[in-house]
DNA sequence: TATTTTGTGTAGATCGGTCTACGTTTGTCT
DNA sequence: AGACAAACGTAGACCGATCTACACAAAATA
C-alpha cells in the first residue's frame, strides 16, 4: 500500500552523481579537495534523493555532532533557560543538543554520564552535577565537557558560573540597607558538597557580607537541601523558632528553595514581608507572578546557556587549556522584601 | 602523565575470554546459543576490562537503545513530570531517554525529529507536538511514535491524553456549582489546531458543558495561545472589556496561561476571585503556591508518562495496532474559584 | 549403527559513514 | 622542456557492534 521508502545513504549520493562515496563524504564535511563543479554535482543530487547523512553512522569514526546536556532537575526553570541558551549557538554551528535527566544520586548522575558518552556525544555541558571535582576531571580527560554552576578553578574543564560571591553581597547588602540585622540563609548543606559548587560558594558570600557589615554574630544557616521540599521544611523550621530567635529577613539561596519557604511561613500565618523579607537567587519564571513577586538575583540564564556553549564548541574544536567564566549577577527588588516592622 | 586509558570494545573482550566477537555480542544480547559456561567466562572478561559496548555502535545494526522525546517547551513545568515517568519506565527496561527541544515553529520541530531519527532512536515519544495528523501519521510508518496530548484516532501512532472533554466539564461544573453563569475561556485559536490537539477538545467539552447547562448564550472563547504571554495579553484584554460584558469566572485552557491571565487581572485590579475566578488545567507546581492556589484539573503527568513509556517500548517490541489511551482527569480546588459577588 | 535433531560456537558480511594513502591531472618555476 | 608542487579524486581499510549462515559435537531417534 503506501511503500515505505527506504533512505537514501551517501551510496546511492555517490551512484547518482557518478563519483565516489570519499567525494560524496568531503562535501559533507567542507573538506580539502573538492572542485566547485564536483561540488555542485553532489548537492545537487542530495537534493534530489532527499538525502540526509546519518549522524549515528558519522558518529562512528568522526563527529556525532551532539552534544549532551546533564541536567539534574528538570523542574527547576532556571534549568531551562539555560538549555535554551545552549541550543541556541550549539544550532547556528550544526550541532544538535539533547537533555538527559538524572534522577537524583551520584550513581544514576554517573549512569547517565556515561549513557551519553556511549552515544559518543561529541561534548557534555553539565549543570549542576555532584559529586568530587576530581571525577569531573577525570570525565574531562576523555571528553570535552563545560560545567556550569560550578566555579572553577578546573585543569580538563571548562565552567560558567554566576558570581556567587558578589550575588550574595547583593542579597545582604539589599537587606541590610533597608534595616535588617538579624538575616538568615537556607545554607544548602548537602554532605558530598565540593568547594566550587554554588551552595558553598553563596554561602561564603553571605558569611563574608555578613562579616562586613558587622554583623558576624547574626550568621545563621539553615540546613537542607535547594529545592522546594527542603525550603518548605526550612520555613516550618523557622516558623517554629520562638520570635526572638527568629530572623527579620532570608537569604534563600535558590528561588525553589525560597519559594518553599515563602509557602510554610505563609501558612504558618506569617506575612511576607511584614514579618520577614526574603530574597531568592535565580529568577525563575515563577518569581515574577505578582501575588508573590519574589525578589532575587538574576543570573542571566540565556547568556550563561550561550557562553557555556561556545566554551564547548570551542573546546571540541581543539582548545585545551580551560576557561572559567564568572557572569555578574543583578539584583531584582519586588515585593518580598521590606524593611523590618520590629 | 595521566594515561588516556584507551576504552575496550567486544574484540578485547572477545579476545580476553577467548572467544569469538559473536559470541561475546550473543552474551550482551542474552541471545539464544550460550553455554552457562561461556556466558562466565565472558561476564568475567567483560567486568575484569571494565567493558561497556558503545551504545552508538549497536545502533548501526540493531538497537540503540535510546527513546527520543519530542518537547517543544521546557518550561511548562508539566512536560517535565511527564518526562519523569518516561525515564522511569525506560530506564528499568535499559533504554536511555534523551530530550530533545524544538523552538517555536513546525519547521524546527520537523528539524528536530529529523536530528532524532538520523541518530537512529528506537523510538519517539512527542509531547504535544504541533502539525497535521498526517505528518505524524506518515511519522508513525517509519519509526515507532507514541504522542502525548493528543487524542485518538490514529492508525500508526499511540497517543495518550487526559480525558479533556471531561476536564472541561468538570471546570464548568464546578463554576456553575458556585452560581457563575458567564464563564469564558482561553481558548487556544492556533491557526494550525487540529482534531485531536488538546485545546480543540477542551474547547469542545467547555462548550459541550455549558450547552448542558443552559449557557449557551454565554460561551465566549478568548482568542490566543496557550503561553504565559498569550495568558497575560488575553488577561488584559478581559480586564479592557466594560464590566457588563466581563465574565465572573475563566476557564485558564491551561496553567501557564491562567497564571498569565491571572497576573494581567491582578495587575490591572481585578481581584481573584471576588472579581473573577479563575481554574487552570494541568496542575503545575507553581498552581500550588500558597499565595496564588489557583484551582484547576489534575491530570497525573507521571502517570500518563509511564502509559506513553510502556506504549512505546511494546511498539518498539512489534506491536503493530495503535492504541490510544485517556487518562481520567480530578479537579483541585484551590483559592482561585469562589461565589460570584454580583 | 546410521540418521536426525539440538545445542554451541565461529567466520565473515554488514550497517553508513570517515579517513589515510595514493594515483592522476594540472599549473608553476627554473 | 623537465622538475616539482598543488589540486582533485578514488580505493579500500576502518569504526564497533549485529546478524546470517554454517560447522561441529553431543544427544536423541530410528
Amino acid at each position: 500500500m503506501t511503500e515505505q521508502l527506504k533512505r537514501a545513504t551517501i551510496s546511492d549520493v555517490a551512484d547518482h552523481a557518478g563519483v565516489s562515496r570519499a567525494a560524496v563524504s568531503k562535501v559533507l564535511r567542507n573538506a580539502y579537495g573538492v572542485s566547485p563543479a564536483m561540488r555542485t554535482k553532489v548537492e545537487e543530487s542530495m537534493a534530489l534523493l532527499n538525502y540526509r547523512p546519518l549522524a549515528l553512522a558519522r558518529g562512528m569514526r568522526g563527529n556525532s555532532y551532539t552534544l549532551g546536556v546533564f541536567l539534574v532537575d528538570l523542574s527547576n526553570t532556571f534549568f531551562s533557560v539555560l538549555a535554551e541558551g545552549i541550543r541556541d549557538v550549539a544550532e547556528e554551528l550544526g550541532y544538535q543538543v539533547l537533555i538527559g535527566q538524572a534522577r537524583q544520586g551520584l550513581e544514576a548522575q554517573q549512569k547517565l554520564i556515561e549513557a551519553m558518552v556511549d552515544r559518543r556525544m561529541d561534548g557534555l555541558l553539565l549543570i549542576a552535577p555532584f559529586g568530587p571535582n576530581e571525577e569531573l576531571e577525570k570525565l574531562g580527560r576523555s571528553i570535552p565537557v563545560v560545567v556550569l554552576g560550578r566555579h572553577g578553578p578546573a585543569k580538563h574543564f571548562d565552567t560558567v558560573a554566576s558570581d556567587d560571591i558578589a550575588g550574595s553581597a547583593l542579597i545582604v547588602d539589599h537587606l541590610v540597607s533597608l534595616g535588617h540585622e538579624r538575616i538568615s540563609m537556607l545554607a544548602n548543606t548537602q554532605p558530598d558538597s565540593e568547594p566550587g559548587m554554588p551552595q558553598t560558594v553563596r554561602r561564603h558570600g553571605y558569611d563574608q557580607a555578613m562579616e562586613k557589615h558587622g554583623l558576624a554574630r547574626y550568621i545563621d544557616h539553615v540546613p537542607g537541601r535547594w529545592g522546594t521540599e527542603s525550603g518548605l521544611e526550612a520555613g516550618r523550621s523557622l516558623a517554629a523558632r520562638p520570635l526572638a530567635q527568629r530572623p527579620s529577613a532570608l537569604h534563600g539561596g535558590a528561588d525553589v528553595s525560597a519559594l518553599g519557604a515563602y509557602t510554610a511561613l505563609f501558612e504558618a500565618g506569617i506575612h511576607i514581608p511584614d514579618d520577614m523579607s526574603i530574597v531568592g537567587y535565580d529568577n525563575i519564571p515563577a518569581t515574577g507572578l505578582p501575588p508573590i513577586g519574589l525578589s532575587t538575583v538574576d543570573q542571566s540564564g540565556v547568556q550563561m546557556g550561550r557562553q557555556a556553549a561556545e566554551l564547548l564548541l570551542s573546546r571540541i574544536e581543539g582548545r585545551t587549556h580551560s576557561e572559567h567564566v564568572l557572569v555578574p549577577p543583578r539584583l531584582i527588588v519586588r515585593k518580598t522584601s521590606a524593611p523590618p516592622r520590629r
